[in-house]
RNA sequence: GGGCGCUUAGCUCAGUUGGUAGAGCAUCUCAUUUACACUGAGAGGGUCAUAGGUUCGAGUCCUAUAGCGCCCACCA
């Protein structure tokens, strides 16, 4: 028995891949009878526009070796494959492309622009999933799902319904984040902060004088706000009206006070523009003052601006201050003042507040069990500190704005009256007529934002609630994803998990954190440092990747990608398939069951192996692989190849037939079961030496022995 | 403003309940065709950010300080 010279990790893995998919032993359904308790994992469905990138390869490797683990040690093992049509993510990317053909979405009838981005996004699904294969994912494909399955928008809108029932579904005229690129609502996680230099103007505002860096919302201000607690203003009562002349004309200011202002801070005093700013929003609600829009959809003045009206309010700006210093309101105007303006995590363009009716979801009765069952570590966190910032996170949780005004995404299932403005929810399409003035009902045009599905995709992708599925798989024992997303879809998950079905949707969280490149940048297309994954697969093998992304890789810290390092592991990769040639070339007289009195000396060797085992079993069940891929790659390389077949080399070359057998015996079953310790890291290699051994009981292939005990 | 981390060898990072500092890469010396040069044998290199404290004993626990980073937040 020999294996060739070389490893060639391309021709193998395809073949090796092929093999898995036809045993059938992914769909856990197929395992042997030994395989009894189940073990899950519902892997995070890729954003269906793109390619895998290291992140992705990342995900693939980590799962999978938890899932062939448990796999070797007689789990029934499911790890569920899926995809997401990414709502605004895929709309955003397509929007791109379209940028560069010259077009825009707006020209594009909504119909049409869907069937274009659903073609899309299945050309990148195809794609997806074969770059998940070649990671060597062990993943069940007969279970895969896609966000937009039937079942699953089934799934959703159950779900949307029976929180419209509960209550905790309203249609809110709130402020809500504006990206005027893109024409759509955004949900808070979706903006960032971003610091801006502007100026910044003092404005006389009758006998005060209020300090801005957006003159342009400042048309309808008609209330003037102070803390009442400010000495300065003590003479001035709440209510009190006052006539003063502003930027187009005298008006009537009223006095409010509210403790939300901070007297500090420039004069004490400032005018609210309710439309455009959630802080005056908020002051607007509490004293039931009225709100007027200022600037439109797309970022221009309304005819409230008067001469000003219809201009953009980047342009409006200046000439709004020209104005004011002609008539002598300008105080002072301060240069370079910085100051944090919200920006759409997209296009960094400035996020414009805007009063718009929106669907939100109460959030604090999700949260509540939330918190409940993380406080009881019904859920484990790994790394543990994402436990504090996932209750930091619940505990000061806000409505969520679920609604988007994008085409491409689950369709809200409702519908408005056009007479009266009642709302239905019509998950089934049933409602036609107004029954409460027989009027006509207009369908919601909006979508879900994405991660509405997403946060369902635990129980919904086992077929919540009847399915047999879901009865053996849930809840899943290992949430595993990026710990950039542990608000978005982490914490969602487990609100709507313990909402929907009352129980938590995992056990434990295994966050990993971001892959960088070599020198700890993060990796973008402008800085042109993006390392592809398939690149590397392709150079060095899928093994050499696979372990090179999870030595030393603990949960949540960053991991610098650097080639030379998954180089080292290809090297590896051939002492693996060396020390296995060597062994095999080396067999001359070997006869598995005869007996073999060992020395002291081979009896110790096997015992510290045992040890190995022991040390290394226990890093895996602690979720420890980073350490647990190390201790097996020294072992192999520095205590097996290094000395234990250095030392029996004498005996194999020599001309005693017992002793040869003795040294046969020990180095096969280290070997043999060495390779099962690295399979889960490194699947193909591994595969392909299994079906080369010659050894009695083999089963059909080493991805379902059983882990060495 | 609030919260959460990090600081250990030249670099990237491990270090599980406190018990004489570890790995990979890099560097240096030696071996020269050995299953494997994608190799082997060996070496150098750290007052574990700083200052206190708890302890028989602290990289590890506590307090403070400094530097770095991330997240959340309604200072016009």
């Amino acid at each position: 028995m020999e294996l060739p010279p070389q490893y060639n990790a391309k021709e193998v893995e395809d073949k090796i891949y092929q093999l898995w998919e036809k045993s059938g032993f992914f769909n856990p359904d197929n395992l042997p009878a030994r395989h009894k308790k189940p073990f899950t994992i519902i892997m995070p469905p890729a954003n269906a526009n793109g390619n895998l990138h290291a992140g992705h390869a990342l995900v693939m490797t980590i799962e999978d070796i938890m899932t062939r683990y448990k796999r070797m040690n007689g789990f029934k093992a499911l790890w569920l494959p899926g995809l997401d049509h990414a709502g605004f993510e895929t709309q955003v990317v397509y929007e791109k492309k379209l940028e560069k053909e010259g077009k825009s979405r707006f020209q594009i009838p909504p119909e049409q622009l869907y069937k274009e981005i659903m073609d899309f996004t299945l050309a990148n699904k195809t794609n997806i999933e074969s770059q998940t294969r070649k990671m060597g994912a062990s993943c069940d494909w007969s279970r895969e799902k896609f966000t937009l399955d039937a079942d699953i928008v089934k799934t959703v809108y159950n779900t949307f319904e029976k929180l419209y029932k509960d209550g905790l579904i309203y249609r809110g005229k709130k402020i809500i984040n504006w990206c005027p690129k893109h024409q759509t609502s955004l949900s808070d996680l979706e903006t960032n902060d971003t610091e801006k230099v502007d100026k910044f103007y003092y404005l006389k505002y009758g006998p005060f004088t209020i300090a801005t860096s957006r003159p342009e919302t400042k048309f309808g201000d008609k209330y003037v706000v102070m803390h009442p607690k400010d000495k300065r203003y003590k003479d001035y009562k709440d209510g009190q009206k006052i006539e003063l002349e502003w930027i187009n004309g005298p008006i009537t200011a009223t006095i409010v006070k509210d403790d939300v202002i901070d007297m500090e801070f420039g004069t004490g005093v400032m005018t609210i523009t309710p439309w455009h700013d959630a802080v005056d929003f908020g002051i607007a609600e509490r004293h039931n003052l009225e709100k007027e829009q200022i600037i439109d959809f797309y970022g221009k003045l309304l005819p409230i601006a008067g001469e000003f009206a219809g201009m953009k309010i980047t342009e409006a700006r200046q000439l709004i201050i020209d104005k004011l210093q002609s008539k002598g309101l300008v105080e002072k105007v301060e240069e370079n003042y910085k100051h944090i303006v919200k920006t759409c995590y997209k296009c960094n363009a400035s996020i414009e507040p805007q009063i718009k009716e929106q669907w939100f979801l109460k959030m604090k009765p999700l949260a509540e069990p939330a918190i409940k069952a993380i406080e009881k570590n019904q859920i484990k966190f790994m790394p543990e500190h994402y436990k504090k910032i996932s209750l930091h996170w619940l505990k000061n949780i806000i409505d969520w704005n679920i609604s988007r005004q994008i085409v491409w995404g689950i369709p809200i299932p409702a519908k408005t009256c056009e007479k009266c403005g009642e709302i239905y929810v019509d998950i089934n399409n049933k409602i036609n007529v107004c029954k409460k003035c027989g009027g006509s009902l207009k369908k919601d045009p909006d979508t879900f934002d994405t991660w509405f599905s997403s946060g369902q995709w635990p129980y919904a992708t086992l077929g919540f609630p009847k399915s047999k599925d879901f009865k053996t798989f849930y809840p899943t024992d290992v949430m595993e994803t990026a710990g950039e997303i542990i608000f978005f879809w982490v914490a969602r998950m487990i609100m709507f998990g313990l909402y929907n079905t009352k129980k938590i949707p995992f056990k434990n969280v295994y966050l990993h954190g971001l892959v960088l490149d070599a020198k700890g940048q993060k990796m973008s297309k402008s800085k042109g440092n993006v390392i592809n994954p398939l690149d590397l697969t392709d150079k060095y093998g899928t093994d050499a990747l696979r372990i090179g992304l999870v030595v030393g890789n603990t949960p949540g810290t960053s991991l610098a990608l650097d080639e030379n390092k998954i180089k080292g592991y290809r090297n590896f990769a051939t002492k693996v398939w060396n020390a296995s040639r060597f062994v095999l070339m080396n067999l001359e007289g070997y006869k598995e069951n005869s007996k073999v009195s060992l020395d002291a000396k081979d009896k110790k060797t096997l015992k510290d192996f045992q040890k190995e085992v022991k040390e290394i079993t226990k890093e895996m069940d602690s979720f420890r692989f980073y350490t647990a891929a190390e201790k097996i790659y020294h072992y192999f390389w520095h205590t097996f190849c290094d000395k234990i077949i250095e030392e029996q080399k004498t005996k194999l070359y020599g001309t005693d037939a017992k002793e040869k057998a003795k040294a046969q015996y020990l180095l096969m079953t280290i070997l043999v079961e060495s390779l099962k310790l690295l399979h889960p890291f490194m699947p193909f290699i591994t595969e392909e030496i299994y079906q080369q051994l010659p050894i009695k009981g083999k089963k059909q292939c080493i991805m379902i022995e059983d882990w060495p005990a």
